[in-house]
DNA sequence: AGCTTCTCCTGCGAGC
DNA sequence: TGCTCGCAGGAGAAGC
């Protein structure tokens, strides 16, 4: 499952490839992933030069002269940079034709999007999608002192405040309950509950452990293909994550699995307080 | 406003 | 072998 760290790879992959290009053709194979393509699509983007890529939370960035396209990967999508005329596999659903390779996006569950913002619509930061978004956590005004200040009327568990992605983007299940065992801080702690000096540890947490995630190439996650083509999975160790009633690395204590807002969430009850 | 639950979808593994 | 079932999850939508 992409979180932040896999889409960023994914950006940098096939950044090289269709940065200057020249888009030549659009491809749909069917009217929509989480919501419809947008209309026209083709028409809007045949002819016109990509002028960069970016990233938003999880949301990838490809800008042209007037507007950009948003590419959201959901949850198994993916993006590879292929030669023409590759035969396209079962939930290939969109190419961007780029000179003489083509950006294909494969998602099997359809939890993925592909949106245009024109620039016309106004600022892209303003987009529905994006306006709510929380800080980048890689950036350097995301500290400990802001989750601390950002959290003082969240009594929700401090698992659901990471996910819900308003106060920081781009930590997903695996890193929430990653990050927070490298805090040392159970998941159903209320938000509002933890001190600077836990928030403190939780920002460098999350800071190093997606900055870690980024240098190794992408997550272990098993849909996750990098751009490239090649596996962006690497069997990197958790020290929780899915290891439910495994011994912690840690203490040996058995590794605990419990439910959050329909979600697993795993932690070290001794490590983690 | 914030919290919780529901929902979209397919692939996979467990159990029979 | 083939079936059914439960689970996985990003995040918007809806209800409170």
């Amino acid at each position: 499952m992409p979180e932040l760290p896999e889409v960023e790879v994914t950006r940098r992959g096939v950044a090289p490839h269709i940065e200057g290009q020249t888009v030549t053709e659009v491809v749909l194979r069917r009217s929509g992933l989480r919501w419809p393509f947008p209309l026209e699509l083709s028409s809007h983007l045949s002819g016109q030069i990509i002028r960069g890529t970016g990233r938003r939370g999880k949301y990838l960035l490809i800008h042209f002269d007037h507007g950009t396209l948003i590419v959201h990967l959901g949850m198994s999508g993916n993006l590879r940079i292929l030669p023409l005329a590759t035969i396209p596999k079962k939930h290939d659903h969109f190419d961007l034709v780029v000179g003489q390779q083509l950006m294909r996006m494969n998602d099997a569950r359809r939890f993925g999007a592909v949106l245009w913002h024109p620039t016309g619509d106004g600022p892209l930061a303003e987009h529905v999608l994006l306006a709510k978004l929380g800080l980048e956590p890689l950036e350097d005004i995301f500290s400990g002192e802001i989750l601390y200040q950002q959290t003082r009327n969240r009594s929700a568990p401090i698992k659901q405040v990471l996910l819900a992605g308003d106060i920081v983007v781009g930590v997903g299940n695996i890193y929430a309950c990653e990050s927070l065992f490298e805090a040392g801080i159970n998941p159903k702690t209320a938000a509002h509950r933890i001190g600077k000096v836990r928030y403190s540890k939780l920002a460098g947490a999350i800071r190093d452990i997606l900055g870690r995630a980024i240098e190794k190439g992408g997550s272990t996650l098993r849909d996750f293909v990098g751009a490239d083509g090649r596996s962006g999975y690497f069997q990197q160790s958790y020290f929780v994550y899915d290891r439910a009633g495994e011994p912690c690395r840690v203490c040996g204590l058995l590794i605990e699995q419990i439910k959050q807002g329909q979600r697993s969430t795993f932690y070290c009850k001794s490590c983690q307080k």
